[in-house]
DNA sequence: TCACAAAAACTACAGTTGTAGTTGTGTAAT
DNA sequence: ATTACACAACTACAACTGTAGTTTTTGTGA
């Protein structure tokens, strides 16, 4: 398992958003322009060969379902992406977001005040 | 310009750190199993066909650096990255990595203070 | 100046990704 | 039953990625 490509990736988006989903499905979700359906069925069969899908027969069709789900998808695959571009520093992470204005101080403050409450 | 690959960033990482830099310190800087001399000639050839990398005359070789800092491959490419996968909020992905504790209470609280202070 | 080493340049190739046409098959509608 | 549709399955192919061998150039030391 590797990390997915930008292609494979918008399509696992549309997969972890509709939870179950049909080839259909999925090629309805995707940003315009839209690849072609045969296009779509291709990736997904190849992402579950690689053990990202998985499905179900449903009739004389398919329903896809995530192995992986985007959250250990996160920390797999992204985690160490960044934590190569940030010097292996999660804290550096956020810094840059905040200093980019992508965090506000005030959405700090509540992320701080929503783990305090929750560590109670 | 699109995302890069696994081995294209680290290879992109190496430079980065040594800012400018000759193919072999390239390798050199690598982690290991460290690919084939020529690999990462052909490599860096690509990146700069493809605009990540540029070259100077050094003598009989030369010499690359990064056209693109890491910073704004950051902002480019891993910022829409967390976007997708995080609903578009930045405040969600710095929750995510404070609650998988990849960045203390106190962290953020430097940053917080990082931050008040430079606005000052 | 000649041999050698280092590096570039060129070449090759298998695997992956993105794309979609073609063919086969089950299902529903007439 | 026959046709038409939807979808899976199969096939093909170009571009890109990762890998490294071979050939050529060139600077350097004997």
């Amino acid at each position: 398992m590797k990390r997915l490509s930008e292609k494979e990736e918008a399509i696992m988006q549309a997969v972890w958003k509709l939870k179950k989903a049909f080839v259909k499905e999925v090629r309805d979700g995707l940003p315009n322009p839209k690849p072609h359906i045969n296009t779509v069925a291709t990736m997904m069969r190849r992402l579950a060969d690689k053990g990202f899908l998985k499905y179900e027969d449903f009739g004389s069709t398919y329903r896809y379902a995530a192995v992986i789900s985007k959250m250990e998808y996160t920390r797999k695959f992204v985690r160490p992406l960044l934590a190569g571009l940030f010097g292996n520093s999660m804290k550096n992470v956020v810094s840059f977001f905040a200093e980019e204005d992508e965090v506000s101080l005030d959405e700090l403050k509540e992320i701080i005040k929503m783990i305090e409450d929750k560590n109670k």
